[in-house]
RNA sequence: GCCCCCAUCGUCUAGGGGCCCAGGACGGGGCCCUCUCAAGGCCCAAACUGGGGUUCGAAUCCCCAUGGGGGCACCA
């Protein structure tokens, strides 16, 4: 089978090739996450390669923990890359810093052909520019001081010494026309175009030369980024068709709006986020409780248009995932659906595996887990469980020694604390006379004495629950009653009718 | 200011001229189930931004308006 994923006259025979290129700037977003499952999807769909680029050229905003904060990213999210700077591959290096001849040598190549030139403007000089042209209601654009010098003359200033940047020289007339797969035809006067900076004078590239010449060198055949990137799409064409190169398949992915849909997100947005217990960034994802799993099918489903059944794994994604299913408007993002994702994805999962997620945020939290336990557990909460960290406030009293009621929710309702405490010794003679706990063994006797006592199941078991479990909200009674065992139980109701009998 | 992109329920979306008085999901409401809380089942409310075209026929194609978003760096 041919796929064509480049239009009808654009028809690829090279096999498939797709890349995150992430800038190691900052921590790791869901905007970046799903920049790179895209990309991912579409490689193993059709049985292609997806690579990780370090994108960083930019000395200023480097920071040295975020290659491996986005590498720790990705595999806990369970992108998987073939070919990457922690892992190598046929085209290495895969960290554009460690390129930086390539882009050099490239560069010189465009001011050899006259698509490119020698500029030794100093930011002074340019923005003295900027600032003349927007009082004179002009765009800010290059002024072109540099743009005719000979090749001679500018040669000359260089093996000078002097300081310069490359520039690719736009051409002064016409027009070009970008494809992007989501939007069509882009066609943008050169004369809205700029002479872009592509190589920087510390002689490492803009993004412009380096994203291009990387994606041509690295053979990437679709470049699926953020929208971000759209306005200089004609650049990036101009740059490409002056190289000589074929043009990738480019997709430019729409933009996360905060959830109100009113923008994008500020960071004191996300620092509002993060009190309501949600975030934006990966890292903080795990720690708030969510899974992977969770997580993934929130992006994937913010630009993707799936007609139905839209819970799935990552698996599935690779099955049903197409390139022209992405949608090119802008997308709120929605924590609640995170939460419901989330919640699905728990239920979805093994005893054995829900167990051993859970299991760090108990010893997190100082308990003793018995495994054998947890594993009797676990069935009990996992679909009141909406993020693995809820398992704390429903489980803990199962793996602590004592529990702390508080008498006032002991109190049945509609009673008193006498009656309440008649009830609760009532129950102690009930369960105290059966050979066991197991719910089959206790829930039929316990249930007669509602039955002949005259009051509600709510008054009964309310008080039981909390005696036994010290919570007004817990699994089921019966069931966690079997795992705490008799003896525990009973003396958990005994100390529940002292505290009664005090009240 | 200039350039570019986008536009279906509150939100994410399906839809590519008749299958649509618009389908799914989240959220909301109601009922059922029920030892609490959930989960689950059933049901309900909720949208094609506006105006012009094209066409026998438009949510779907074109134009304009409006709204929203993005970009205008020796940052990516």
């Amino acid at each position: 089978m041919v796929v064509n994923y480049l239009g009808e006259n654009h028809l690829t025979l090279k096999p498939v090739r797709t890349r995150f290129a992430p800038s190691p700037t900052g921590r790791m977003h869901i905007g970046n996450a799903r920049s790179a499952l895209f990309p991912f999807l579409l490689a193993r769909r059709i049985g292609g390669t997806f690579i990780l680029r370090i994108e960083d050229t930019d000395q200023k905003r480097y920071d040295p923990n975020a290659e491996q904060g986005l590498i720790d990213g990705l595999h806990w999210l369970g992108i998987q890359y073939d070919e990457g700077p922690d892992i190598g591959g046929p085209y290495a290096p895969y960290r554009q810093t460690e390129r930086r001849k390539l882009y050099f040598e490239h560069a010189w190549k465009l001011v050899e052909s006259d698509h490119a030139f020698p500029c030794f403007c100093t930011s002074e000089r340019l923005e003295k520019v900027r600032q003349e042209q927007m009082k004179n209601k002009q765009n800010p654009r290059y002024d072109g001081l540099c743009r005719n010098l000979t090749h001679e003359e500018a040669r000359q200033r260089v093996d000078a010494g002097e300081k310069y940047v490359i520039r690719f020289k736009m051409p002064k007339e016409g027009s070009i026309t970008a494809i992007d797969l989501l939007r069509g035809n882009i066609t943008t006067e050169n004369s809205a175009l700029d002479d872009s900076v592509i190589l920087k004078s510390d002689g490492l590239p803009t993004y412009h030369l380096a994203a291009m010449l990387d994606d041509h060198l690295m053979e990437i055949t679709h470049v699926i980024r953020g929208s971000e990137w759209l306005p200089s799409l004609p650049l990036h064409t101009h740059i490409i068709r002056a190289s000589g190169w074929d043009e990738p398949v480019f997709v430019h992915l729409s933009v996360f709006l905060k959830p109100s849909g009113k923008g994008k997100m500020s960071k004191r947005d996300k620092a509002e986020m993060m009190k309501d217990g949600y975030s934006i960034f990966v890292t903080d994802m795990k720690d708030l409780g969510y899974t992977p799993e969770g997580v993934l099918n929130w992006i994937a489903l913010m630009g993707w248009g799936v007609a139905e059944d839209d819970v799935m794994s990552l698996e599935q994604m690779v099955q049903r995932f197409s390139i022209d299913h992405l949608t090119a408007s802008p997308a709120a993002i929605n924590f609640q659906k995170l939460d419901h994702f989330n919640a699905t994805h728990i239920r979805l999962m093994t005893n054995e595996d829900l167990s051993a997620r859970i299991k760090p945020y108990f010893t997190g939290a100082g308990l003793e887990v018995q495994n054998e336990a947890l594993l009797k557990i676990t069935p009990l909460i996992r679909e009141r469980l909406v993020t693995l960290d809820d398992c704390l406030a429903f489980a803990s009293f199962f793996f602590k020694e004592n529990v702390e009621p508080n008498p006032e929710e002991l109190i049945a309702k509609g009673l008193d604390a006498q009656q309440s405490a008649e009830i609760a010794r009532k129950t102690y003679e009930i369960l105290a006379s059966l050979p066991d706990l197991s719910h089959q063994t206790a829930e039929p006797p316990m249930r007669a004495y509602v039955e002949s006592s005259g009051l509600n199941i709510n008054q009964v078991f309310g008080l039981l629950r909390v005696a036994v479990t010290g919570q007004k909200v817990s699994p089921p009674l019966f069931e966690s009653m079997e795992i705490i065992g008799k003896a525990k139980c009973l003396e958990r109701v005994q100390k529940a009718i002292g505290l009664l009998e005090k009240m």
